[in-house]
RNA sequence: GGAGGGGUUCCCGAGCGGUCAAAGGGAUCAGACUGUAAAUCUGACGGCUCUGCCUUCGAAGGUUCGAAUCCUUCCCCCUCCA
């Protein structure tokens, strides 16, 4: 199982933005035992993304290689929040809700990894009982002058941005689960180095051999500037309907295409270059985007929900046909309701003003004719099939 | 504790008594075009019983014919000094 030490490394370097400290890992490796191989995750969204698989994707490889990986989910520091500028604490979430999360997570990463290679931990299962001296202690271990030396902290001091104390309890806290774990090596996104390395520090307060470290580039969501995350709205959950997810990496730019390709197909160097040699050639980069597309789609609920689609998105995008499955909405109406209300009412539109500007555009259909009159109505009765833009449908009936 | 600066519509950010539902940018949405929910261009972007009405500029009061803009109190943030 446990392979050749340089070849390992070989796999393991492969796409990672940081290997600390290399020389470290080597002599792991050759210790020739499975290494502990940490990541943490917040179980506040438990909905993951295609983003978090860039990471998950990095611990199949170590699980491949017959590494243990130790799943962290941070039921604990979710309370804190890692620090991004929001210094609102956020809601501590029940006992049940995590477990419901976790069950989540276990769902949608054993897409990825083996359940046989993987242990999923509760940070709070050593908090708990760590105790206000104990975090006093911990917290003792380290310096304000070391944690400003973070990037955001200092970028927020620096700026005149509040910092709130507890922000400064997260680093600490994700650090302490190395200790906790015993990890060998803790994954985590370019943004964790910093907590990374606190990881490693503690670590030797407390004795042990300190972790080695890998982060993996942060994947940039589908606005292709920010990073991927649910808050930003611009990620691609892999749990969401199969033609979603292809509609989302179709509307990837060109150029962020090849990002998502490097980042997260499981096709080899030499093949994508090839691709993007065609396309430099002159192919149509939309068809390389569909293969990409259905790689994905594929990999998180199989090759017939990919084949489908893509057939409905080329049906409904390249010629405009109506989507088979649209929801079906009931309205109550006494005798008629004009169709502002109507399309509000549907859910298609936030509201009656969205509503008669989105058909000041031209944006309504109404029973695929385009509707001019926005003081259309609809009688008690009748069943219409409303679309507003390109994406939202409804077949509506009035009762 | 003292002194000063600041809180504006989803975000950033102008406005500093009327012409302000509030410049500009971003995000978003719609339309055109296309190679796609790419790119580009155009437009929209508080709500409603929509040629008018209602609510919004940290909160509550007040001055005024009229306030995001002036005053008072309160809440919150930042900086410097202690």
């Amino acid at each position: 199982m446990i392979c050749d030490v340089e070849d390992s490394l070989h796999v393991l370097k492969k796409g990672c933005d940081e290997l600390l400290v290399e020389a470290q890992l080597i002599e792991r490796l050759k210790l020739g035992r499975p290494l502990r191989v940490k990541a943490g995750f917040d179980p506040t969204a438990p909905d993951l993304h295609l983003g978090h698989t860039v990471l998950i994707n990095k611990l199949r490889h170590f699980q491949q290689l017959g590494h243990k990986v130790l799943f962290v989910i941070g039921d604990f520091t979710a309370m804190i929040g890692d620090p991004t500028g929001k210094n609102a604490t956020r809601p501590a979430l029940s006992r049940d809700q995590v477990v419901q999360n976790a069950l989540t997570y276990q769902e949608q990463i054993f897409k990825i990894l083996d359940p046989e290679a993987t242990e999923i931990c509760f940070n709070s299962s050593w908090f708990d009982s760590l105790g206000a001296d104990g975090l006093i202690k911990l917290a003792a271990q380290h310096t304000v002058a070391r944690m400003l030396e973070r990037d955001d902290f200092s970028r927020r001091y620096a700026a005149g941005q509040p910092i709130a104390i507890h922000e400064f309890l997260y680093p600490l806290c994700q650090g302490y689960d190395s200790v906790a774990l015993r990890s060998d090596v803790e994954l985590g996104g370019t943004d964790q180095k910093f907590n990374l390395l606190v990881g490693r520090e503690l670590q030797k307060h407390y004795g042990q051999l300190p972790q080695c470290l890998l982060t993996m580039p942060l994947l940039e969501g589908l606005d292709g500037i920010n990073k991927m995350s649910k808050s930003l709205g611009n990620y691609v959950g892999i749990n969401e309907p199969p033609r979603e997810i292809f509609g989302k990496l179709m509307s990837v730019s060109d150029e962020l295409m090849w990002r998502y390709y490097e980042l997260l197909s499981f096709r080899s160097e030499a093949e994508i270059t090839g691709l993007r040699a065609e396309v430099h050639a002159g192919r149509n980069p939309r068809e390389i985007k569909i293969l990409l597309a259905q790689e994905i789609v594929t990999r998180f609920h199989g090759s017939m929900a990919a084949c489908s689609a893509q057939e409905e998105f080329e049906a409904r995008f390249r010629r405009g046909v109506l989507p088979e499955d649209m929801p079906a909405i009931l309205l109550n109406c006494r005798d008629e309701l004009p169709i502002a209300q109507v399309l509000k009412q549907a859910g298609l539109t936030a509201s009656t003003s969205e509503s008669l500007r989105m058909i000041e555009q031209g944006g309504v259909r109404a029973n695929g004719e385009k509707v001019c009159d926005k003081t259309l109505s609809f009688m008690r009765g009748d069943v219409v099939v409303l679309q507003v833009g390109k994406r939202k449908f409804a077949r509506v009936t009035l009762s």
